[in-house]
DNA sequence: AAACTGACTTCTC
DNA sequence: GGAGAAGCCAGTT
């Protein structure tokens, strides 16, 4: 019987699995870290970031495809990455119905 | 140990 | 579709 890693630790995998050109909510990591009503515990593990540049967390968008967060300059540079990475846009936002990340594992 | 905070989500008007 | 309020979770202090 392994012993459960820690729920940080499964949002660092799950957000590093996040295939480039690709976006998950943070309702998705949440639900593969085993806490699916905890998007918000997900928002603050990447806020303290202990991942740093390891994990994508700028692939990392609100339900709506709204850009949250991302404390290394704003938003702004966190749509240019994905923008770079091939992520298509709708405005300000993400365009979720083209490249919302499709995780085919159900949870760690 | 208790209370507060925060890169969320969902409901209602 | 936009704005406001409530609910929820884990980490930090």
């Amino acid at each position: 019987m392994r012993k459960e890693k820690s729920f940080v630790e499964k949002v660092r995998m799950a957000t590093a699995r996040i295939p480039r050109g690709k976006v998950a909510t943070y309702g998705q990591i949440a639900w593969m870290a085993g806490r699916p009503r905890a998007p918000r515990a997900v928002g603050m593990i990447m806020s303290k970031n202990k991942d740093g540049e390891k994990v994508p967390c700028h692939r990392v968008v609100a339900s709506n495809g709204a850009l949250t967060g991302y404390g290394m300059g704003g938003i702004g540079i966190k749509k240019q990455k994905l923008l770079a990475e091939g992520v298509a846009f709708k405005g300000p936002r993400v365009d979720l119905d083209k490249s919302l990340w499709n995780p085919k594992r159900k949870r760690f």
